[in-house]
Formats: C-alpha cells, structure tokens, sequence
DNA sequence: TTGAAAGCGTTACCAC
DNA sequence: GTGGTAACGCTTTCAA
C-alpha cells in the first residue's frame, strides 16, 4: 500500500532535476540530458517501478487520451459488445483508452452520459447502438471529436450533428448476398422474414433481397414478405405457419432476420417433420457468436462487421484528434460543422455453412 | 467548440473569487458566503452551464472516483456484460465511473490492463470472469481496494490475494435447486447433463443435483452424469445419444448446463420425434437473456444473479474505499492482507416456465 | 465574510 | 547541458 512513486521521487534518487526525469523517460533525453544521468534516470524509474500518473499528464496536456464510449444497451448485449471492443482495440493501439457507459435503453441517461464522461474530459466520443438505428444525438457530442457506430443522427438532433461521421453496414448488400446465396443454390420459391420494421435494417435488406430476386428474372411473392421478429420465438410462429403448406405450396429457403429468428425456424421444421436443409434452406443473419456456428447445422448467414464498425468509428474520432492537434498550430480555428457526411457503409460478409443447401428437386 | 468554461470564469462573472464558488458549489455556501454572492455564483454557473473538471478534481483530492474492471472477455460476451452492468449502476449511484477493458482471453493483457488502469489512478479494481473460475490474481490489484467477481484468487496468486473479497454464485444451491424442481414434479430417472468440468461451476452444481438425489431417496445412475458442453450443438449431441433409447430406458428429464445447451438438447428431442415438456422435461442453467425466455418451450432453467455479483463486488470495494478514507483520519496503517475472506455466496433463483412438467406416467 | 496562496504530478520553456 | 519555474483547474487552509 506504499504510495506510488512520482516522478520527483525518481529525479531525488538519481540526483537530477525533475525536468531531465521527464525528458529522458519521453525519450527526448539525448541532447539534453549527460549520458550517465540518462542512466541514473532509467535505473530509478525501473527501481521504483515508476509510470507517470496519468490523471495529471492529462490536466497538463488538456488531452486525457480517453474516448468516451455511449451505448443504448451495448456493454449488456452480446451484440455490441463487438463494436466496442474493435473500438477499443484500436484505441489502445494508439495510446488511448475507452471509456464506456451503457444507458441501458433510458434516453433520459443519454444526456447525462454525455455530461459526466465530458466532465472526465474525454477527448472524444462514440455513440454505438444495438442495431441500426436513427439517433437524436446528445447535445455534448458536437463538443469533442464525435462519431456514430450503428447509428446515424435523426433529423431532429442539434443542428451540425449530420456532420458526425457515422459507420454502418451494409445492409442492402447484405440482402442482396444472402438472396443471391440461395438463388445460386436453385432456389426459386424463396421467403423474407425479416425483423422488425421498426429497425431500418430491415427495409434496407428487403431491398437487396428484391434486387437480387429482380436480377435473377425471380417474381417475390408478397405475402411471403414478413416481419418474424429477432428472437426464437416469433422466428418458430412464423416459420411454423410457412413450413405446414404441401410441399409444392411451402418456400424452399427462409430468409431470417437474425441468427435468433433462424434458431426458431430450424426448430419448426424439426417439429414439423422437416429436416434443414435437405427439406428447406434457413439463412440466419448477424453470424452471431456462439449460436450460428454451434447450431444444428451451423446456420449459413450474413456476418454483420462489428468489430469493423467499432475500430472505423474510432479511425474517425482519432483522425479528427490528429487533425485538430495539427491544425491548433497553424490556424486555430474552424474545426466545426462539417458537410453533412457521407456514411460509412461497412459490407457484411457471406458465410456458407451447413443450414442452406441445393434446392429440392 | 468553445473551451468549458472554469471556475475562474464562474467567479469573474459572479464577481467573487475561485473559492467562494467552490464552496458554493459544494454546497458548503452557507455560513461562508454572502446570500446575494451565493445567488450571483449559482447563476453564473448555470449561465456558462459549468461543471467542475474531474481531472483536476482527481489530481486534487488524489481520488479519481474511478473504479476499474478488468474481464477476460465480458465486454463481448453476452453473460458478463450484465455483471459490469450491476458493478456499473452501484458505482454511478455513488458518483462514481467505472473503467472497464476486455483482456479477451489474454492472460498476458491482464497485468497490462491493471497497469493501465492504475496509471489512471483508479481508486478500485473488480476483476470480472466469465463463469466461475481460479484467477491468478494481477500484482497490482493488491495495491488498492479490489474485489473479484465471478472468481476467486487461485493457489498460485501473490500474497495477500486470498484476502480479496470474492462474490460468486451460490452453485451448490443452483444445482440443489433445479434438481429438486425436476424431483417434485415426479421424475425420477433424471439426467445431469453438465457443461465441461474445466469450470469449477459444474462440479458444484454436480454436488447439488447429488444432494438432491439423495434427499429424495433417488439413485444417481452414474452414465448419466456426462459432460454435455456449453453450447447447442455438444447439448444436441449428448441428448441425441440419451433419448434415442426406448421410452422406458431413457432418461424422463434432462438438467442442462446451460441455456445454450438446452436448447440443443430441445432440437435433438424434436429431431427424434419426442415433444418438450411432454415427452421430456429439459432445463437450462443461466437465464440468459434472449434465450430462456423466448425458446419454443420458454426454458425452466436456474438465474445466475449476474447483476448483483457485480453490485456485490462494487460495494465491497466502495465499502473498502469509505472505510480508508475514516480510517485514514484515525489511523493512516494496517490495511493490509485481510484474513482470508469468506466468498460472498449470492443465491441463484429458480425459473419455472415450459419446459418442464410432470413425468409422464 | 472574503480573497490569497499552496499543492496535487506533469511537462515545457527559459534562464543559467 | 542543466535545473528552476510556471501552468493546467481544482479545493482547502489560512490570514486579512
């Protein structure tokens, strides 16, 4: 329980200034500092198994080398618990260290998340969702180098903050892949059984599912276009209603909204006698961890970028940083509004595994 | 992208000095400034919207009123974000921060991330585990209050680590539980179906389905204790073994190690023609989150009380940190190595939904 | 009742 | 090539 040592601790041992301490320790010590008190120093600081106290680097610096990290349910879904940690990865590379409040879905926490990590002078800010989602973006956000991970700011958010950069998947092609995945299997009678609608992802994949349905010449059967939900559940309703017409009436390929949803779906066409995917193909969607690998089968699906997403959201905070760290020396001024970003579409990626197969005959 | 305004600013425009704002703020106003200052004071502040600099607060008080978690994977795991959610909750109820960083597995990363977060001057640390587990404790946690969550210090740790707090579940309790559930609802031919023994959890829970057993007057029939793994697809294996025999040779119900498990084992009796609950009870162990409760059936399983381990663990280190700092007014000494801690045992609740029911006949 | 000053641990600048 | 000093923003003590 000894105190930690400070750096005026390391220059007593060694017999120098503080200054040469700090010098050599930020290795500017050649040129400035003896040789052999470049050595007392390093022997000292290693002696006392010094570092410098971070807390008040950050007040003399006026930059904390933190980037505060804002989720509606992140830190408790096994979700974004992803993009946070892509986001963290490539903060640490870079010297800084995350900062993550979860506001567990209170809106009202928003603001006061915001307040209290700018407080902590964070130098940046993240926002990151569960799902794609339009944002009202806290007022704070406009204050530091910001960015939206899975969201993008709704219209009714403080005027600049379509400015932030704002990193998502692609939906569309993801869509787009997974149908064009089952089509190229010969699948024709395919079905969509999205998520909710009230998520924008889901009209966005519903559009690359029609484009690819389009491009293969392939009408869409409308009542065949539905929402299923993202948990097992509504996944095994509505395959279930699907899966009990003939076998001449019934789709050959469900197109689920998630890895969750395609869970219930395998487990109707088991209940119904139906075996995956000799029987009927399922797609899941997310790749989520431990559920579309470990399935029975293994779920094809569209892996969503997660981890992507979190380290470009930072890539974008950091880059601002850098920037306005060196545009403080030429002209300190202007940093503000940007013109309304183009988002950052991250593609999904295909991954075939065993829960999608050839058309039956 | 105006600076923050400061306290000197605050009292410029109040027309007072720094620290008449200082103690108004800190609500030590009255006794020491003026009423009309007062008022002037709270104004101003409200007019600059100021709030104190936390950094130079910290630097001040040498408290940073930051606790860090330290977990080897619960930021992307779905279980343990709900511990740092608990710790987190308790932590801003008391005008504290958490800092938390994902080792992911590395045990290498641990010592670094402990460092990292004491450079930070972090006033306590929680390690947080996924499932039950022996950590070798990180040097530097001895060096201020710290508590284990979901752990306990293992054999191999640095002195002094046996006196850290440790919250786990009570799994003895959980197994105990969910077997005697199975007994009352008249099955007697009842399988224990465990994760892998590598987590001390299973062994525990083990001796509480043993117990059970025993109180009842039931047999154990030892070729149904097997390890069935933690996932949907060894769960769908091991249940595909036991319930391919006869109606009368096959187990009646099946006690999961987890949910992800069970619902392996759900699918496998589907596969096999057999309905849950009718033909076979099956229960999950965790509760997890968009699992148990929205599986076809809804699983009975057993709550692992992630939250409130999380709240444990962060109230015992805040306990810690109130005691030093009264003690430190009495006596700046002897806070060292507790004498070997009991481990807060939090009880586990038992979850009745639709997978299980009465034996049949 | 008020204001001035010290000090938390750093780093950068500027005399020596 | 070196060491003293100021400043970051805050709180607290002490003197007026």
């Amino acid at each position: 329980m000894t105190r930690k040592a400070t750096a005026l601790d390391v220059a007593r041992r060694a017999g120098v200034s503080r200054s040469a301490v700090s010098l050599v320790l930020n290795g500017r010590g050649d040129g400035n500092v003896a040789k052999d008190a470049q050595e007392r120093i390093l022997a000292a600081a290693a002696e006392l198994s010094y570092t410098p106290n971070a807390i008040a680097r950050s007040l003399r610096d006026q930059r904390s080398r933190v980037i505060g990290l804002v989720s509606d349910q992140a830190v408790t879904s096994p979700f974004d618990g992803e993009v946070i940690a892509g986001a963290d990865a490539l903060a640490r590379s870079r010297g800084f260290v995350t900062l993550a409040t979860d506001t567990e879905q209170d809106a009202v926490r928003d603001l006061d998340a915001v307040r209290t990590l700018l407080d902590r002078q964070v130098d940046g800010l993240i926002y990151v969702t569960v799902g794609l989602h339009a944002l009202h973006v806290p007022d704070g956000m406009l204050s530091v180098p910001s960015a939206l991970a899975n969201c993008y700011a709704s219209a009714d958010s403080p005027a600049g903050a379509e400015g932030l950069p704002s990193v998502q998947p692609d939906e569309v092609a993801g869509g787009r892949d997974a149908a064009a995945h089952l089509i190229a299997l010969g699948h024709r009678r395919i079905a969509f059984l999205g998520g909710e609608y009230t998520s924008p992802a889901v009209a966005l994949r519903e559009a690359g599912f029609r484009a690819a349905m389009a491009e293969a010449g392939l009408p869409v059967r409308e009542d065949w276009v539905l929402e299923a939900g993202w948990d097992i559940a509504p996944g095994h309703r509505a395959a279930t209603a699907l899966l009990s017409a003939s076998a001449s009436e019934r789709p050959t390929a469900l197109l689920a909204g998630n890895d969750r949803a395609a869970v219930g779906m395998v487990l109707a066409a088991a209940s119904l006698g139906l075996e995956v995917p000799r029987d009927v193909s399922i797609m899941g969607y997310d790749d989520e961890r431990r559920v579309a690998e470990v399935m029975v089968p293994p779920l094809s699906t569209v892996a969503l970028p997660l981890r992507k997403i979190g380290e470009e959201a930072m890539r974008a905070v950091l880059g601002a940083l850098a920037a306005e760290a060196s545009s403080a020396r030429t002209t300190p001024a202007a940093s503000a509004g940007a013109p309304a970003a183009e988002p950052l579409l991250v593609p999904c990626r295909l991954v075939e595994r065993a829960s999608t197969a050839p058309a039956p005959a």
